[in-house]
DNA sequence: GCCGTTTTCGGCCCGACTGTTTTCAGTCG
């Protein structure tokens, strides 16, 4: 698959950027970045559906120009309306507009005026004074420029999930403390669950918003005030997370965790809907005229745009509101309803705790099973098992379980699946046990072909039951391997393999959008926390969370499923 | 550039903060 949705998305997004520049209509900039995200949240290949002849413009937001755009992109590589583009707007201007605070008006203004043609020329106007001689410009903005770009990286980083609920929880306890807050929460990304955040939104109701405000920003850990008003303020922590505090009346609370939870897309749809009934939304509430006719509650809000509620995993504008409209939520999974983790290590490979330390630790959870999946031969450097010892672990697994009532033991493994497909346990060995994960963990760069072929290959073999972290990813660390996602899927389904949702923060590996392709074409998932220690049992709630945002009910899980129904479910043909 | 059971043309989400502004454009959420 030669041209991938994520860069096509870019593509479209690099357009909407350079025609920005260009002061073109908003709308038709609007146009490319609704198309891009269009594409991105495709769990299609649209190589693939160009192939198959498919026709693009019924997508959203993709009409017969975009559709042909999207073509030729795919047959040739390359986007002629991009190339142009690429000709006559400088790049550095597009680089420019990641400064906060600077957009594509101001970006160009000073690249024209002051003849710039770098980000470097730009650093040494701030540095020299000259900015402040353009017109528009002041000392102020000047100095910004200068700060930001001393600071070297403009570029946006996002924090993982587990590692902003570090900064976040504390936070929204002290704005909770704060003289004056009725309530706080934190809404955006972090409240979607979304596997990385850009920043923290808290919201916080109480009548005088400056005084809220005033307190906010003496947080400890604040770094920096980027702005601070009345309503609202944004600040920089140490740690270089920023923090959006938004203060609203009470009245308007619902309105505005609506506004504040986002996703954009959904808010957008959500007032687009208002509009239709010739109703206004904002965060304030839902107006006809000037009259509120809701906005304390978000159900509210929801029930005055003809909408039951929705929950926020799902308010990313991929169908939601259609399938809420006709009464067709998902019934999500719920914490509750795991029975079980299908993946963990202990003390025998990189494990940190016993077998019966990670037993105990999971009937604490009150699971009725864990599968424990050391690593096989070649995982030298994660102390992988020789076939003696995984032959030990499955006697000492049987001795344990005679001590359990209500809860087992299950004997498996993590097994390496070598280049070639071959699993790195005989046949033999693997038939022993009471269920196989199979991963790879070598040879990342085989090519996207070789390596689904590959993976394909080991569930060819029966003894294989879940595929473990089927992309390798790590988040903010490393890419997934190449993969062809969709034949994966298609595979799995064939032969009754089961596909890992990784629950560990740092992996999440499926994403939202590969698993609801998963359970979309019957496939089920297991979630599973890949503990290396009994704390990271714990870690189930990310996975769960990362399920619900890809449209996964119970029916979909293979560990809410009792050990008994779960083993038969697990046979292989 | 997309879209449409009241439209195939004329709309396109809506509001806060900043800086340099003499009345608001730009940027961002
Ligand atoms: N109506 C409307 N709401 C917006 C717009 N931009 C942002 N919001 C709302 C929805 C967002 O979820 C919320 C917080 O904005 P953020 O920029 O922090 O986005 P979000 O938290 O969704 O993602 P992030 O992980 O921070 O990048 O504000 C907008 O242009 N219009
Ligand atoms: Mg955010
Ligand atoms: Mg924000
Ligand atoms: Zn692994």
């Amino acid at each position: 698959m030669p041209v991938h949705n994520s860069e096509i998305a870019a593509m479209f997004d690099h357009v909407a950027d350079l025609l920005e520049v260009q002061s073109a209509n908003r709308f038709r900039v609007r146009a490319y970045r609704n198309a891009a995200n269009t594409i991105r949240d495709q769990s299609r290949p649209m190589a693939r559906m160009v192939e198959e002849g498919a026709d693009l413009s019924q997508l959203p937001d993709i009409g017969d120009d975009l559709a042909g755009k999207i073509t030729e992109i795919v047959r040739t590589g390359h986007l002629e309306l991009l190339d142009e583009l690429s000709e006559d707007v400088p790049e550095a201007i597009v680089e420019a507009t990641r400064i906060p605070g600077v957009g594509p008006k101001r970006a160009r203004a000073l690249f024209e005026e002051l003849d710039l043609k770098s980000l470097d020329d730009l650093r040494q106007a701030a540095e020299q004074g000259r900015i402040a001689d353009v017109k528009g410009f002041g000392e102020r903005t000047q100095a910004k420029i200068r700060e930001e770009l001393a600071e070297g990286d403009i570029t946006e980083r996002r924090f993982r999930l587990d590692t902003a609920e570090d900064f976040a929880e504390p936070l929204v306890a002290y704005v909770r403390r704060i003289d004056g807050v009725q309530k706080a929460e934190i809404a955006g990304s972090y409240r979607r669950r979304k596997e990385t955040v850009g920043d923290l939104d808290i919201l916080a109701a109480g009548e005088d918003g400056g005084a809220i405000i005033d307190r906010f920003v003496e947080y400890d850990e604040v770094d920096k005030v980027v702005s601070k008003g009345k309503t609202r303020s944004t600040v920089t922590l140490r740690a270089g997370l920023n923090v959006d505090l938004r203060v609203v009346p009470e009245a308007s609370w619902g309105a505005a965790m609506h506004y504040f939870t986002g996703s954009k897309a959904h808010n957008v749809a959500g007032r687009r809907r208002a509009q239709d009934r010739s109703l206004k939304l904002n965060e304030y509430g839902l107006y006809d005229g000037e009259t509120r006719i809701s906005g304390a509650t978000e159900e509210g809000v929801y029930e005055g745009i003809g909408l039951p509620w929705i929950e926020p995993v799902l308010r990313e504008n991929r169908g939601e509101i259609e399938a809420a409209e006709k009464g067709e939520l998902p019934d999500l999974i719920k914490p509750d309803d795991i029975r079980g983790d299908l993946h963990a290590h202990t003390t025998a490979s990189d494990g940190r705790n016993s077998l019966l330390e990670m037993a105990e630790a999971a009937m604490e959870r009150g699971y009725g099973y864990l599968a424990i999946t050391d690593h096989s031969r070649s995982q030298t450097q994660a102390g992988g098992l020789s076939a003696d010892k995984l032959e030990a672990q499955i006697d000492e697994i049987a001795e344990l379980n005679e001590g359990f009532e209500g809860f087992r033991l299950l004997a498996s493994c993590e097994v390496d699946i070598l280049e070639n497909g071959d699993l790195d346990f005989p046949d033999k060995l693997l038939a022993r046990l009471d269920l196989v994960v199979a991963s790879v963990h070598s040879k990342f760069n085989l090519g996207e072909e070789a390596q689904t072929d590959r993976i394909i290959r080991a569930m060819d073999n029966p003894a294989v039951s879940i595929i473990g972290h089927p992309t390798g990813r790590l988040l903010g660390q490393r890419r997934a391997y190449p993969v062809d996602m969709e034949r994966l899927i298609e595979a799995a389904g064939e032969r009754g393999c089961v596909l890992e949702l990784n629950a560990n923060p740092n992996r999440l590996d499926l994403s939202d959008i590969q698993c609801r392709m998963a359970v979309e074409r019957g496939v089920k998932i297991a979630i599973s926390t890949d503990a290396h220690a009994t704390g990271g049992l714990a870690h189930m709630r990310y996975g769960v969370d990362q399920a619900r945002r890809g449209w996964l009910s119970a029916d979909d899980v293979a560990n809410t499923l009792d050990w008994s129904d779960l083993e038969k479910m697990l046979k292989r043909g």
